[in-house]
DNA sequence: ACTGAAACGCAGATACT
DNA sequence: AGTATCTGCGTTTCAGT
């Protein structure tokens, strides 16, 4: 189980990660130690699994995201060498894809990929997916316009395997 | 444009966003000063957008990840009052939709949740999603396994607006 | 734009409650 | 699991280059 004090930290850390210590301590109205304990064990837990610096994707020329279904043949892939890489190593190797799923009910693989323009995006496509031996074929869908886009969920004292 | 200092402070802080300034001058090999200031500066040119905690989902009942199409009937909402809000404005507010796209060919928008398990799923769109005024209909891919999960992305010297 | 010095504030350890 | 205290180290400012 996490109290109430640890879900605070947390939610200040998720607002600002970069922040001193003392400051956590000062905003939850605790020595600066005994946070600093609490911190350490949630990072011991794996509750916090690390600390990310966000980046500005406009900033980087990557303006483009896209959806990708891949149709995997896993027959074919499971009768190959079976010490091969599977597809969906592969493609979680491949820094432009942010995120591989594999879906329920379409027998597929689904990436996010974040790419400069559609260009590029024709790029992956056809040098770097679809030659993946098992790729039967993908299907793309691009983002006009994100909305809302975070990593972030709600947190609550219900914690498992505590 | 970036050079490769700034790059290189950028991928420290990409791996451990919570680490001092003095040891990012050392893995730089300058001043801490110096490096304080490059930060200072990328966070005011909106290069760096902020730092964030990452935390576990599994720990806090966040297994299911879904997909959602959101089929929106654009002619009814813009019929209706123009001072409420779009129905993406109200999904982007709800805590377990992490990202509201609208995406191209489709006439709709897709949305990415993070949820405890399948009954929480259906809550959600039975309550909170298909009664939206202007939701024609929602179709829900469900994530069984999930290899890759990044919001990192390569970075060059390459940037825009400079 | 970087270095180096100095003042200040924080981290992390310890002892104790 | 918490506070109080202390030392060493990091942060931050500023003058100089």
């Amino acid at each position: 189980m996490i109290d109430e004090i640890s879900l605070n930290i947390l939610n200040i850390l998720q607002e600002k990660a970069r922040i001193p210590n003392v400051e956590v301590a000062r905003q939850v109205g605790m020595a600066p130690s005994a946070v600093l304990e609490r911190i350490r064990k949630l990072e011991k837990q794996g509750i916090i699994d690390g600390y990310e610096v966000r980046l500005n994707p406009e900033q980087f020329n990557r303006r483009l995201i896209a959806f990708i279904f891949v149709d995997v043949d896993t027959t074919l892939v499971s009768a190959s060498d079976p010490d091969q890489d599977r597809v969906h190593d592969i493609l979680a190797k491949m820094p432009e894809i942010q995120e591989v799923h594999d879906v329920a009910g379409e027998d597929c693989l689904l990436l996010k990929v974040r790419v400069a323009d559609h260009q590029e995006l024709g790029t992956l496509l056809r040098d770097n997916i679809r030659p993946l031996q098992g790729v039967r074929s993908t299907r793309t869908l691009t983002v006009l316009f994100t909305h809302k886009e975070t990593t972030r969920f709600p947190i609550s004292g219900i914690l498992t395997g505590q």
